[in-house]
RNA sequence: GCCCCCAUCGUCUAGAGGCCUAGGACGCCACCCUUUCAAGGUGGAGAUCACCGGUUCGAAUCCGGUUGGGGGUACCA
């Protein structure tokens, strides 16, 4: 047996999508598994919604994820690489046309003359009638004569593919047997549109089979439109592929996902701080999974272990939560340099929009590392967690500076002291994490106080926030001279908010 | 409407006739750890395996039907 050959055949009409990249991964990992080979197609053909931005998105995100193919175009509008170049349907007319005068040839398809006007009106009567939609078949059996009739009159024939009666079925990896019977398909379906150029169930077919595909595996959502291209499969002699119908993924609602109800642009989850390595495990588990409870897992490994026969029947929703959780485990395996590098442009973007007000240096992450790895749910949320400290003022709200079981007058004490007891620190030298606790303590306790009462006033007075890193880990990476201009700011503030009262 | 596909905790799933009084994970709840928040640990709630009827000594697993959900029904891809 040949070794498999299978294909992404991605639209740039819009940016890469969940669905999209999930159907390649399975190719992609199909291929790898197999020692077989993953070529990747554009399905450029519509020239209205096609765009070179979505492309490169395209391209750009599947290298992201680490998806790479052995034959197709290298990048947007770029070189294709690969015995069976090129790799861009528009570029392939040729063999789609080439295909159709062949099977006119043959008299498998025939020119069609109906027009739009017409078909509208065959569908309106058959709706009437409660028929399943058809061609009704008017220019299946056109003489020669009538044909030169309809030309002359300057009409711009269609192709349309003939469908006999039978039945078409195949063995679908997925799930089992599945049989068509021709007479629901609607009848002979269009192959090529009046301006020459080729409909998308031909156009797959001639490339799938020129490009000697093996296996077939794409959505569910093409279940219905396997029939028509094994008839086609058949009528251009060439061997019919293997094919495998994955289940969808779906929006909350359990409706196929889509853009209005789910996010589906890949891009956007990276903009969010997905890792790619969380984005290819979680995809990789929907719909599939390893029979065993493993589920942390790397694309090599999930390459190494892939097989059709425990993909899932059913579809699956996009459980956001369960992505975020993997997330933070990727997180936390990375090595603190990497995590470094991968959080740099995203507190970059926290700059550009204004939330913090400059951006830190790898050598300012590197001692935060320790105790932000652990808290981050997605690289975009480091901004949040510790952009106090490139801020340069917080807002206190004299609310939730006080806390809960302390009132007013007592935050204030507590802040004068504790301001006190940090500035007889005597900086750099005793100003870590080790040295501050004790004398903070000593104090809380020498007046009475619950420590977690003191250390959440001076939380929030220095970075504005309830819920931080641990407080003196945080009073070391803001610097002495800021905690007691902030501590200060903070006191300034509780008296004016009391003086108002 | 018609055709096709599907059906195990809220969600992702394990399960290929006895190992299942159905396992794991996310989420949720509680407790532990603890200066807050996370992370981590422990425990808990949560599924009459959609329903009905067969087959079988025995069914979540096989068969049929019902119901429910989804997908497809274009000179879109």
């Amino acid at each position: 047996m040949p070794a498999p050959r299978v294909r992404i055949a991605p639209s740039p009409t819009g940016p890469l999508h969940i669905g999209t990249a999930r159907t390649a991964l399975f190719n992609y990992l199909y291929a790898r598994r197999t020692g077989g080979t993953f070529v990747l197609r554009l399905e450029d053909t519509d020239l209205a919604r096609n765009t070179i931005a979505f492309e490169e998105d395209i391209l750009e995100n599947l290298h992201w994820l680490g998806i790479g193919w052995d034959e197709g175009p290298d990048s947007a509008g770029g070189e294709d690489h690969g015995p069976y170049a090129p790799y861009r349907q528009m570029q392939r007319t040729a063999d789609h046309v080439a295909a159709a005068k062949d099977l006119l040839a043959r008299d498998l398809a025939y020119p069609c003359y109906c027009t739009p006007e017409e078909l509208d009106a065959d569908r309106k009567a058959q709706e009437a009638a409660h028929e399943a939609p058809h061609y009704v078949g008017r220019c299946a059996n056109l003489t020669p004569e009538e044909r030169s009739e309809r030309e002359a009159a300057a009409k711009r024939p269609a192709v349309r593919f003939r469908v006999e009666q039978g039945v078409v079925g195949w063995h679908d990896l997925v799930r089992g047997d599945v049989e068509f019977d021709t007479a629901n398909i609607g009848g002979d379906f269009l192959i090529v549109r009046s301006d020459g150029s080729p409909l998308y169930h031909f156009a797959v077919v001639v490339d799938d089979a020129s490009m000697e595909m093996t296996h077939i595996i794409r959505g569910e959502d093409h279940i219905s439109n396997t029939p028509k291209h094994i008839l086609l499969f058949e009528a251009l002699g060439h061997e019919i592929p293997k094919f495998a119908h994955l289940p969808l993924i779906l929006n909350p609602d359990r409706t196929k996902m889509s853009k209005r109800k789910s996010q589906t642009a890949v891009a956007d989850y990276r903009a969010q701080g997905f890792l790619p390595e969380a984005l290819v495990n979680f995809l990789s588990l929907l719909g599939w999974s390893t029979g065993t409870e493993e589920e942390i897992l790397s694309l090599d490994d999930i390459a190494g272990r892939f097989d059709l026969e425990h993909v899932q029947k059913g579809g699956a929703i996009f459980d956001k939560d369960r992505l975020e959780w993997l997330n933070g485990q990727w997180i936390r395996k990375l090595e603190p340099e990497d995590l470094i590098e991968r959080l740099l442009p995203f507190l970059e973007a926290d700059h550009q929009a204004g939330r913090i007000d400059r951006v830190p240096t790898a050598e300012e992450l590197r001692p935060l590392i320790p105790i932000i790895q652990e808290r981050l749910p997605t690289l975009a949320s480091a901004g949040d967690l510790v952009g106090f400290l490139w801020q340069d003022k917080v807002t206190v709200d004299p609310a939730v500076l006080v806390p809960k079981r302390w009132d007013a007058a007592t935050t204030l004490a507590g802040l004068r002291a504790a301001r006190e007891t940090i500035s007889s620190s005597t900086a750099p030298i005793d100003f870590e994490a080790d040295e501050l606790e004790p004398p903070m303590r000593a104090l809380a306790e020498a007046r009475g106080w619950k420590a977690g009462d003191l250390f959440m006033a001076v939380r929030v007075a220095v970075t504005g926030r309830t819920a931080t890193p641990p407080l003196f880990d945080s009073l070391v990476a803001l610097g002495r001279d800021r905690v007691l201009a902030r501590i200060d700011a903070a006191i300034d503030t509780l008296e004016r908010s009391e003086d108002a009262a």
